[in-house]
DNA sequence: GCCAAAGTGTAACTTTATTACAGATTGCCA
DNA sequence: TGGCAATCTGTAATAAAGTTACACTTTGGC
């Protein structure tokens, strides 16, 4: 999924993120309890990585307060059924919005606007495979982070008139 | 790079990271000052990724007493200089081993004796390169970090009976 | 209706990273 | 050569991110 058009609809794309969901803990034996369905919306109301205690205080605002540790565990499970992922390089989470499995992601950050977009690259995984193996290293997991300019925001950086 | 054998002379290794060490801050004008040159020493001592406060015990058993804000600083000079990488999954430091300039490495993470080895694949880059132009990203600076067995580690895996 | 598994809530705490600020050192050049 | 700006140092306090411990509650199957 790259990233959203500006006028996108968005309660389309959340909403499909919530049945996601729903179908994946469904399929694996877990209760999709209110805990993790808040964090998802926290989640899901922006294509920005968000911390652990910003979630806390967004939560909060919506009126359901929650300890940093049982934000952390509402996490574990999104990440556990692939609806959420880590941003390592930010200390922050984010909604995933792919439709199918999307377990290895090469996750795009907008170093201007912040906003993030994931994609799974045949291509990239093959090389990362292929290069990998070459040193005899077997690849069980990975976390590719690659930061920039979003098309908007590269776009802006040669038209400064439109800042 | 790719991992060490096991019985490499790792004092050459390091020897050469001090080298570069100066030969860079040379070239741009930064002093290689006491703090730093303990600080990559200190890194350079395993194959490891290290995190901030070990390195302060290591160093403090040295005899040299540092506070966390020092060696971050003495970090961020390293990693100016293109002589330390950070690994963001692990909130840990790593001494670079390679010989020319490392912007952009791959890094290999051992799951399991914790050993890492960079790489600078050309196909991978190319591969991220081409990936993210199709989204209408202009990437500018990338974190690759791959978990996974090293060769000597995985080998161990197939033949139980070694560990 | 009982029981084990899974989830909840609260508190304290550890680990990682940053800010603030006053003082010391260095290299340049006037 | 001595003064000054840039850089580096040391100390303390604090912020940000993540974990542990533990007693309690809910859920779903039998």
């Amino acid at each position: 999924m790259s990233f959203p058009l500006k006028h996108h609809r968005h309660g389309n794309c959340a909403r499909s993120a919530l049945a996601r969901l729903d179908a994946r803990a469904k399929k694996s034996g877990r209760r999709v309890t209110d805990n993790v369905k808040c964090v998802l919306s926290v989640l899901l109301s922006d294509h920005r990585a968000i911390g652990v205690y910003d979630i806390a205080a967004v939560s909060a605002d919506h009126g359901k307060s929650l300890q940093p540790v049982q934000i952390y565990r509402a996490l574990d499970t999104l990440m556990a059924l692939g609806c959420a992922h880590r941003i390592e390089s930010a200390n922050a989470y984010l909604a995933c919005h792919a439709e199918g499995d999307c377990t290895a992601p090469q996750i795009m950050i907008c170093t201007d606007c912040k906003r993030v977009a994931e994609m799974e690259n045949e291509t990239v995984r093959a090389a990362l495979d292929d290069a990998t193996h070459a040193n005899g290293f077997v690849l069980q997991n990975q976390h590719v982070e690659l930061l920039g300019l979003c098309p908007d925001c590269s776009s802006n950086a040669v038209q400064p008139a439109q800042h």
